[in-house]
RNA sequence: GCCGGAGUGGCGGAAUUGGCAGACGCGGUGGAUUCAAAAUCCACUUCUGGAAACAGAGUGGGGGUUCAAGUCCCCCCUCCGGCACCA
């Protein structure tokens, strides 16, 4: 250190020390004075003239490689219209909490031998860290995890209430409704409803028949498991055997949702289908809301579509072909197939079972003696044993004939039925009426074995594909001759429904939702099964059932489910009384369900939870969770409570589809009131690095690449092999060491700038390249902010009277970061503070009050910090409670504006008018202007177009 | 294959309703300040030609509508995301 410097008094510099100081202060401050907690409604301080706004963010899961940079940008985002709303005089609520159950926590135990609930709640212990260390301004007196045996009693609760209900497809004018079980039970027992298993639930498959009656005494006649049974299929929490998908690596099955390509979602893993007992949602009940209600919405239309597109509704008709014997006569049994194209039924020439259909078992009895079943029991083992990868490997198709024979209804022509892998069990019946003039996969399979190909569309000139599916006149239809597609299937319908062998029929591609895993860290079902095998629910009172303590959750790798909790041995074997269920005898021995929930089942419900965290005798009061989830009933179209949903899009068919459809139950039963969680939904883009990619597209870690070209035109070369490579933006990951830790941002820059930067970096919606090298700018406007209000000695830096242009800049600032925070357009609202403070050279103590205020959401700490140190003498409280700053729309007007003068679309002059003028002024005065005129001079001018305001076009040749 | 979204300087991006393309930032060049450097300040910075004034070109490519197109219409290319034998 030299003389000079130790002499000097320290300048009052903004960097990153003086931004550790003031962002550490103000966080204390804020935590010491609860700046940030919101109360509820009754509770003292709470202001019920305000109006409310619930603004979510997705809750992490807290890993333990710590935060990623890719959070604080949706988070960032949230705090800027929150700390907005505030200061706009709004009630808002502000939660984060964690989603801690989980797979990599789990995976995470296995490889180090830590219980996962200690390496769960170091994570929470670091995120929070992290989280607070942004200065968000959470109201973390509401925060919880998921893990916390507190909330999951009310997860549990709630399966508790679907377990206890059932879809009921007439309430509601046809569009359904859950209602409790008790309720079907005092409709059985009076007569009411007919006594029968539900005919909508695909999953029953027990053996012998069971009653199907409307007699006022069916009910009581029955034993009590078939009744069980019968209430067990409508149940919209339900036990069933079905082909599920399994996955061995991770040691559990997994729902459809979490299978990509025939891999598990997470870890990529192959996954099998295999039968199995499982517990599954009836979520397929709702397929019809969860699509119509999307239309509300104010969502991402790409995630509108995907859910659309999940859901997967068909129109169609399901159509009953009669089974021949085996000497051609009509057997009495009928093979009945979904179809959409009920208009091409006179071109099935031959029939499509799925592998597993049950009548592919029928054929191995009835088939003629002559048949071969040695060929089609090898295919169709075969075709089970496979994983969906290979059976999405090849699109080749195969297949066997089955041995039996149905009669075509429009024909009356007899076809061979076959079996093959294209046709799905799960969709419609399992079964086709394969068209191959119309259809390109019968057309294909219909060729490579040789059965007849009949057009019933005619296709236009010149056509030289294989099936034709497009639009046209019926040919070779009998009584649908000449008929275009639309009309032939109305006419189809009418002879269906006369003929009684078929009718309309609406599917969907959505299945019932798995719901139970084989794993250890997750929510413990409320359910035990007595020595029958009978399941029993917990009663609500002796909620939660804990996760018991595991010494060893070791998962068994095996082609056999072995849930981990089955090794908790002293928990599993206990007693109806002491399990807290009701309906048995309290010593009687149960076992309880081994199985555990999904990672989804804790995020189905934390925005409701949110509303009332501590409550424990509800899962939020009913006060609570309508003030925060108010509909606001009179605003049309609006379905949802949570205003503003921010997280990725990622989540766009699982978490979101998955909340929506425990909402929607909740809603039925009279738990919540609104009929959807979120009225509006965003999804910040993803932020990736730069990454460098060989000509081979392999790629090469960040710290393998040189620049060997200047800054302005960069040449990057492998440093190893000299190899030119392109630099390209991908993912941030641990192998190209191209990831950015949040913690060393801070440390070098302080958190004001690192929320600057993401929000600067590009809207928010897009994918964005983190680039280390932008981040100095950011720096140096909050180092110009600083100068701008403070001297180098500290003291406020004010003018006595406004300078120039600045009162007219600064209402202009506000005009535009308003609006740009209401439609979270951050990057142009930072580039506005940029203009205002570049163009100002000195503010008003006035006028510094309010530019402190507009920058405050933005960068919180050097907000509050000039706040206090700008204002009136003592301290007068925090910024985030003052009110955000009038404009006045006359202040955004200029007495004169420029307007371009453009000859043939070409702007040649500019001329200066008074801010209204007119089109005739403007004209005049863009003729009068001397460039024009000598451009124009000894043309004719043919038009002149004024926008008056904007611009002057002068059409002359 | 089908359904979304995108393509703008060396880089990130702006242009909100068809009306001045490139705001703002990064980087770069030159200058001021300094013994020197950092920091700061000022000027320039789409490309081509030109000392300059200025002229021409220009929003992935091709065509069109219009007085006027990054923006609207048609065709094509590339990239990203989703779905994928769903009858």
């Amino acid at each position: 250190m030299t003389d000079t410097q130790a002499t000097d008094p320290p300048k009052s510099r903004y960097d990153a020390r003086l931004a550790d100081e003031i962002e550490t202060r103000w966080q204390a401050w804020w935590e010491e004075h609860g700046t940030f907690r919101q109360p509820n409604p009754g509770e003292p301080g709470f202001d019920p003239s305000r109006p409310k706004y619930y603004c979510l963010d997705m809750f992490p899961y807290p890993s333990g490689s710590g935060l990623h940079v890719g959070h604080p940008e949706g988070y960032t985002a949230t705090d800027i219209i929150c700390r907005y709303k505030r200061m706009n005089g709004f009630n808002v609520l502000r939660p984060m909490g964690w989603d801690a159950f989980g797979l990599p926590a789990e995976q995470y135990a296995i490889q180090t031998g830590v219980h996962p609930e200690i390496t769960t709640r170091e994570a929470i212990d670091n995120f929070r860290r992290q989280l607070k260390r942004f200065g968000f301004s959470y109201d973390w007196s509401r925060e919880f995890g998921t893990i916390d045996p507190g909330y999951y009693k009310w997860t549990q609760w709630i399966f508790l209430k679907l377990y206890h209900a059932w879809f009921d497809p007439e309430a509601e004018g046809g569009a359904g409704r859950a209602r409790p079980i008790e309720e079907l039970v005092e409709e059985f027992e009076s007569g009411e409803r007919r006594v029968r298993l539900n005919p909508n639930a695909a999953e029953y498959t027990g053996a012998g028949d069971l009653p199907d009656g409307t007699d006022a005494g069916a009910w009581s006649s029955l034993d009590r498991e078939t009744r069980l049974a019968i209430l067990d299929s409508y149940r919209l929490a339900y036990l069933s055997q079905q082909t599920v998908n399994w996955c061995p690596k991770l040691g559990t099955a997994l729902a459809n949702e979490e299978v990509i390509d025939g891999r598990s979602e997470r870890g990529g893993f192959p996954v099998l289908r295999k039968p199995l007992r499982q517990w599954m949602f009836r979520i397929t009940a709702y397929a019809e809301r969860l699509l119509e209600d999307l239309g509300p919405l104010d969502w991402p239309n790409s995630t509108k579509t995907q859910q659309a597109e999940w859901i997967g509704r068909s129109e169609g008709a399901e159509i009953d072909f009669p089974l021949l014997d085996a000497d051609g006569n009509i057997s009495g049994e009928s093979l009945r197939v979904f179809t959409t194209r009920p208009d091409t039924m006179f071109g099935a020439t031959y029939m499509v079972v799925a592998p597993e259909h049950p009548l592919v078992e029928l054929a191995q009895d009835i088939a003629p003696a002559d048949t071969d079943l040695s060929v089609l029991s090898a295919y169709v083992g075969e075709a089970r044993n496979k994983a969906d990868v290979e059976r999405q490997e090849s699109k080749e198709k195969t297949g066997v004939f089955i041995g039996l024979t149905v009669k075509n209804p429009a024909t009356g022509e007899p076809i061979p039925v076959w079996t093959s892998d294209y046709v799905l069990m799960g969709y419609g019946t399992g079964a086709i009426m394969a068209v191959p003039g119309q259809d390109q996969r019968d057309w294909e399979f219909a060729e490579k074995f040789g059965l007849p190909i009949v057009r019933t569309v005619r296709p236009p000139e010149g056509f030289d594909g294989d099936a034709y599916t497009g639009d046209g006149p019926a040919i070779n239809s009998g009584f649908l001759d000449g008929l275009d597609v639309e009309r032939a299937k109305q006419r189809m319908f009418e002879w269906m429904g006369d003929q009684q062998i078929g009718a309309k029929r609406v599917n969907y591609r959505l299945r019932d939702w798995l719901f139970s895993r084989q794993r250890y860290w997750g929510e413990p079902f409320p359910i035990v099964f007595d020595e029958r095998g009978q399941h029993h629910a917990v009663s609500e009172d002796a909620l939660p059932v804990e996760l018991p303590p595991l010494a060893d959750y070791q998962p068994v790798e095996s082609d056999e489910p072995t849930p981990l909790l089955g090794k908790a041995t002293g928990w599993v074997q206990t007693t109806a009384g002491r399990a807290g269920v009701g309906g048995l005898d309290p010593g009687a021995p149960v076992r309880r369900e081994t199985n555990t929930m999904p990672g989804w089942a804790g995020s189905c419900w934390y925005y409701l939870r949110y509303c009332d965290p501590h409550n424990e005798d509800r899962f939020a009061s009913r006060e609570a969770e309508s003030y925060w989830m108010d509909r606001r009933v009179g605003i049309p179209d609006r379905l949802g409570g949570v205003d503003l949903y921010v997280g990725g899009a990622e989540h766009a068919v699982l978490h979101l589809l998955y909340a929506r459809f425990w909402h929607k139950v909740l809603y039925d039963l009279g738990e919540v009131t609104t009929p959807e969680p979120f009225q509006k939904m965003f999804h910040q883009g993803l932020i990736t690095s730069f990454a460098y990619q060989r000509a081979d597209r392999s790629l090469v870690p960040i710290d393998q690449v040189e620049n060997r070209g200047s800054d302005e035109k960069p040449e990057h070369h492998e440093i190893e092999t000299g190899e030119r490579v392109h630099q390209i933006t991908a993912k941030m990951s641990k192998s190209l060491k191209n990831v950015v830790n949040p913690d060393d941002v801070i440390a070098e820059y302080g958190a004001d700038t690192f929320r600057l930067y993401e929000m600067y970096m590009g809207p928010l919606e897009s994918s964005k390249p983190w680039n280390t090298r932008d981040i100095v700018g950011l720096h140096r406007l909050l180092q110009k902010i600083w100068r701008l209000c403070v001297n180098e000695d500290g003291s406020p830096r004010l003018a006595g009277s406004p300078r120039g242009e600045s009162e007219k800049r600064l209402h202009r600032l506000i005009a535009k970061t308003g609006s740009d925070i209401e439609r979270l357009s951050f990057n142009t609202a930072i580039a506005a503070i940029y203009e205002f403070v570049n163009e100002v050279s000195e503010l008003t103590e006035d006028q510094a009050d309010r530019f402190v205020r507009v920058l405050a959401p933005f960068a919180p700490h050097v907000g509050e910090e000039l706040w206090s140190r700008l204002g009136p003498g003592g301290t007068r409280g925090s910024v985030s409670h003052a009110s955000w700053p009038d404009h006045d729309p006359s202040m955004l007007v200029d007495d004169e504006v420029e307007i371009p003068v453009q000859v043939m679309g070409k702007v040649r002059s500019r001329i200066t008018v008074a801010a209204g003028a007119d089109a005739t002024v403007l004209e005049s005065a863009a003729l009068a202007d001397q460039k024009i005129a000598e451009l124009i001079e000894g043309k004719t001018v043919r038009k002149v177009v004024v926008v008056p305001g904007k611009m002057v076009n002068i059409v002359a040749n």
